[in-house]
RNA sequence: GGCCCAUUGGUCAAGCGGCUAAGACGCGGCCCUCUCAAGGCUGAAACAGGGGUUCGAUUCCCCUAUGGGUCACCA
């Protein structure tokens, strides 16, 4: 049974480089039938950020990465928040006193800065029992030290492989805090064994510390786990995620107008490749063909064309009552929260479904729909559709008084398209040439979601002649 | 700086000793079309450089260059 864990810090804004280690943890735990669980790691007391617990939360929750064990929902393997774990980590620092594998040290941060060490000097290493007994027994504040040994460690990652790394390069790393929380580096060595990790995910940022944690599993006995270490995400200009650096958290993304849907999406594939060459993808179906073997080593760069292309994939992908009622705010504001009987905004709403890649582009589509914009004639003159102010002029006159004709009943898109086809021939008009200017007429823009007899039917009869009728004035005719 | 890792078009990427080096985004063109989108077709665009190994290297090895990571009582 697979067990992988995502471990955030509640540090603030949930970075999308930890999102996507999320979504890497929960689908490597899911594709298997495995367990993803949540566990918040609050070791470090002064790095809190009031509400950040709760980013994690509503994130997850929004993208559907649900965790099967975790605050909230709880778990076997609980409590699942560090500071609520406290003191289990000290007994394990202890053992390991006792093994030999950590010492004392009473070294204050003035000592160790006024000796100017590149790496920890030991100079605790070998003080004598009593001393230590005597420096405990008055209160003395200490941390514990692990004891890194001579040689190196050789140990195997499922995405870069084989790493060495030589013991001279790392230090006795502090274990247990003065203020006695256990480090990062502890309490997740204790965390990952004591909860049944079977894989480690993470940043490849752990790749050169990793041996320290092996040489952790090894003092205990305990089997290491599997290293899945990610490649990293880059920013726009290749530079390391940073909240300095512009959009990097999630919540900045959704503020740009990106469905959760489409940002886990992109980001699945920021590093990792499908198959069969599919890219649009939902969670479950990710959680389907995930595969760790196709997981890149090289660090890849966060694409906002990219990214807006995909939204625009999952937004004509939306169940169009879905997309109505996602779409709904949009269409009122644009259409000044009137509702007079030619609009039907389910209508509308489709007829934009298709046009955009974001939510917010709505209203400027749909700019022309309660108010008729200014326009200029030269909006006519269409080189190609074979439409000049004077064809226009013609097409509309002809047609003013056959669409007069239609009944309301009648009024509907084939029909009227129908109509001022046959009103093209009578004239000898190529379709364009009488439609262009309906078009332009109904809409007075360049482009519009929908040609010339779909505005009339989404405008109705009388705002549809109207908006003619004005446009036959500006082209000089009566 | 030491150590570790990476390096295929602008970006994401496939490739796992022999290929006309996929595909996607973006960009250009064409088709379709009741404008614009959408959709279809299509074009330009890449193996960082140098040595080896091999009959043959994008693929394996070494060096160089570039980029990144890491060297905390932060995670």
């Amino acid at each position: 049974m697979i067990r992988t864990r995502f471990a955030p810090s509640p540090t603030g804004s949930m970075h999308i480089g930890n999102l996507r280690t999320a979504l890497y943890e929960y689908l490597i735990a899911k594709r298997h039938g495995g367990v993803f669980v949540l566990r918040i790691e609050d070791t470090d007391q002064s790095r809190l950020v009031d509400g950040a617990m709760g980013i994690i939360f509503d994130t997850l929750k929004l993208t559907g990465l649900n965790y099967d064990e975790g605050p909230l929902v709880g778990g076997d393997y609980g409590p699942y928040i560090q500071s609520e774990r406290k003191s289990l980590y000290m007994p394990y620092a202890k053992e390991l006193v006792e093994k030999q594998h950590a010492y004392y040290c009473f070294c204050t941060k003035e000592q160790l800065e006024s000796r100017n060490l590149q790496k920890y000097d030991r100079h605790c290493l070998n003080l004598p029992q009593n001393q230590i007994a005597e420096k405990l027994a008055s209160g003395t504040p200490f941390v514990i030290r692990q004891f890194i040994p001579a040689g190196k460690t050789t140990f195997k990652d499922e995405i870069f492989g084989k790493i060495t790394i030589e013991h001279e390069e790392i230090e006795d790393q502090v274990l247990i805090k003065s203020d006695g929380m256990p480090t990062y580096n502890f309490a997740n060595v204790i965390d990952d064994h004591t909860m049944a990790i079977t894989h480690v995910v993470r940043g490849s940022e752990y790749l050169t510390s990793t041996p320290k944690y092996n040489l952790l599993y090894k003092a205990f006995g305990w089997d290491i786990p599997t290293y899945v270490h990610l490649p990293l995400m880059l920013n726009e200009q290749g530079e390391k995620l940073s909240k300095r650096h512009g959009a990097a958290s999630f919540q900045d993304l959704l503020d740009m107008g990106y469905l959760p849907a489409a940002i886990i999406n992109y980001i699945a594939f920021l590093g990792w490749s499908s198959p069969d060459n599919r890219e649009y993808f939902t969670l479950a179906e990710l959680a389907e063909v995930f595969d760790i073997k196709n997981i890149s080593k090289s660090s890849s760069l966060f694409d906002h064309k990219k990214l807006a292309w995909m939204n625009g994939e999952h937004i004509k992908r939306l169940d169009s009552e879905v997309f109505y009622k996602m779409a709904l705010p949009f269409l009122e504001s644009s259409l000044k929260g009137k509702t007079a009987d030619f609009r039907d905004f389910r209508k509308i709403a489709s007829t934009v479904q298709s046009r955009i890649a974001f939510l917010k582009e709505i209203p400027e589509l749909l700019d022309f729909v309660d108010k008729l914009p200014e326009y200029d004639i030269a909006l006519f003159v269409h080189k190609k559709m074979k439409s000049s102010t004077e064809t226009a002029l013609a097409a509309l006159t002809a047609i003013l008084p056959l669409y007069e004709k239609v009944s309301t009943e009648d009024w509907h898109n084939d029909n009227l398209y129908n109509i001022a086809v046959e009103c093209g021939k009578t004239l000898e008009y190529k379709n364009s040439q009488i439609l262009w200017p309906i078009r332009t007429a109904l809409s007075g823009k360049e482009s519009s979601p929908g040609g010339a007899s779909e505005l009339c039917e989404m405008f109705g009869k009388e705002e549809s002649l109207r908006r003619i009728g004005v446009a036959i004035g500006k082209l000089g005719g009566t």
